[in-house]
DNA sequence: TCAAATT
């Protein structure tokens, strides 16, 4: 299929401009009106060709419908908008000026996350008229960035109004670093219509080494794969290129998930599930466990750079039944949020995620007594000092506790069953396991007593002792110890758990311990 | 080597 001379002019030939800041009115006017371009199928820009076609027009059908609440009349080809880049505290009011210079809105909406209420940046548009939503999208897409947004906003036909694209967009990967949109273009094209191709980047603008290239048909789609998936190697790739489709959003999701897994050295088994088999409540689990990591990071790590917002809000949007929790009150008086984060983003996190615990039941069904004793026991008390790092991390243990004693099995319990029953804590003197049983701990908390290092251990099983190696002469943790189970399993999952679980700066060591009498060779 | 976001 032939190309308009159109798109031989898109090369990148030359550096990224800086995008243009628009100025604190949002509206353009005068000499700084938006540039009357043709209705253009090829939108060039930085990163990105974007051609977006409209939906076609329903055929002959003019009928109108009526917006409930403002009364405006759209077309019914109207074409509903995807707004993207949006500084977060524009709301409706702020965008409408902006929008409505090209035409009457018939409904604008910001988006908003359904439990905290939280803008997502993004908005849906729709005008009256089919051609106002031209004309904004060939004004606005990628032309201008708003205020304190790094990246151009979106003006673009909302998924809803086609397939949203999943099924026909590839994922490339395996590009050398120098290609650009337009090699890559260069490539995909023989085998169909390419409505989008970007090349994924770095803040740096750097190439990833790999793109998405979006067809208008999934056929199309199919036929670059078979034609070039695996069919040569981009000089200094490590192999061969790779085509394939492109995630869709569960998929996003779970590796997401696995990156936090892998940033945070967590694993467990409940949580692993949703790898396998996903639900939206693995996923809730999976969502609060990176909370708590987050909020053991407080003191060390921006949370938005580990996270993105909209995870941040989702993770403290529910409970542990996988539910939204009722009252924004803390209940459980376990800890008061960190007061070492001030970044305005940042108590929304927090606060949820010691919320969201109060969704643990406080009785087994069983009839055993409160899981929340068994973590409230014998908890450290920070309140002699700052309430910073060690206060989330007071927090981060309680919180995996909550889960994995709670769901200690390796399958998840269905909502409304009877949970298993939390590991019995068995006091104790120092007691040595049988083999295999003894675990030796290191990079432990300077605050971490007998008690917590017991606490950190009880999800993975029965805890026959534990204990904490103290200086004789300061009486100060020695910050390593033992843990003792009744059974290797346990063992070897508190291993897997924990080891390299990362505290601050430091990650544990959690290994067995030497045998006394296993002498070493020499 | 899988985006910032799609009610």
């Amino acid at each position: 299929m032939a190309r308009s001379t159109q798109t031989e002019t898109r090369s990148q030939q030359h550096p990224p401009q800086p995008h243009h800041l628009v100025p604190t009115s949002l509206v353009f006017s005068g000499p700084g009106a938006p540039p009357t371009q043709p209705p253009l199928l090829l939108i060039p820009h930085q990163h990105q060709y974007a051609q977006i076609p409209f939906p076609k027009p329903m055929n002959g059908s003019e009928s109108i419908s009526i917006h409930p609440e403002n009364g405006t009349m759209k077309d019914q080809d109207a074409i509903k908008l995807f707004i993207g880049q949006i500084p977060r505290n524009l709301e409706e009011k702020d965008l409408k000026p902006l929008f409505e210079q090209f035409g009457k809105i018939h409904e604008l909406t910001v988006l908003k996350d359904r439990y905290t209420g939280m803008h997502k940046g993004c908005a849906f548009l729709t005008y009256c008229a089919r051609e106002s939503a031209i004309k904004a999208q060939n004004a606005l897409h990628e032309q201008k960035t708003l205020p304190g947004m790094t990246r151009p906003i979106q003006v673009k036909p909302a998924d809803s109004e086609s397939r949203g694209g999943r099924d026909r967009k590839l994922f490339v990967g395996m590009l050398n670093k120098q290609q650009t949109e337009e090699d890559v273009y260069r490539l995909f094209e023989p085998y169909g219509v390419i409505e989008e191709c970007t090349v994924l980047r770095g803040p740096d603008g750097n190439s990833k080494g790999c793109a998405f290239v979006k067809y208008s048909t999934h056929a199309e789609a199919q036929s670059a794969i078979s034609a070039l998936h695996g069919s040569q190697t981009m000089p200094g790739a490590s192999s061969s290129l790779v085509v394939k489709f492109a995630d869709t959003d569960k998929e996003r999701t779970i590796r997401r998930m696995q990156q936090m897994v892998g940033q945070f050295g967590i694993f467990n088994p409940a949580v692993a599930l949703p790898f396998g088999t996903y639900s939206t409540y693995a996923h809730a689990l999976m969502q609060q466990q990176a909370a708590i990591m987050a909020a053991s990071h407080g003191s060390y790590l921006t949370p938005s750079v580990a996270f993105p917002a909209t995870q941040i809000h989702q993770m403290g949007a529910l409970n542990i039944n996988g539910l939204p929790p009722t009252p924004m009150t803390p209940v459980s008086g376990l800890s008061s949020p960190p007061a070492n984060i001030t970044t305005s983003a940042v108590p929304s996190i927090v606060t949820p995620i010691v919320n969201s615990f109060t969704g643990i039941p406080h009785h087994q069904p069983n009839g055993h007594p409160a899981v929340e004793a068994v973590y409230t026991n014998g908890l450290p008390t920070y309140s002699t000092h700052s309430p910073t790092a060690a206060d989330t991390l007071q927090q981060a243990f309680t919180g995996v506790q909550q889960y994995t004693a709670i769901y200690p099995a390796t399958t998840l319990t269905p909502i409304g069953q009877t949970l298993p029953q939390p590991p019995q804590v068995i006091q104790q003197q120092q007691r040595e396991g049988p083999e295999g049983c003894n675990l030796f701990i290191y990079h432990l908390p300077q605050e971490f007593g007998d008690n917590e290092l017991m606490q950190m251990f009880l999800p993975f099983g029965t805890v026959i002792s534990s204990k904490v190696f103290m200086d004789r002469a300061t009486n100060q943790s020695k910050c390593f110890g033992f843990v003792s189970f009744d059974n290797p399993a346990s063992a070897q999952a508190a291993i897997q758990a924990m080891n390299g679980f990362q505290i601050g700066m430091k990650r544990l060591k959690v290994q067995l311990k030497r045998p006394k009498d296993a002498s070493r060779p020499y």
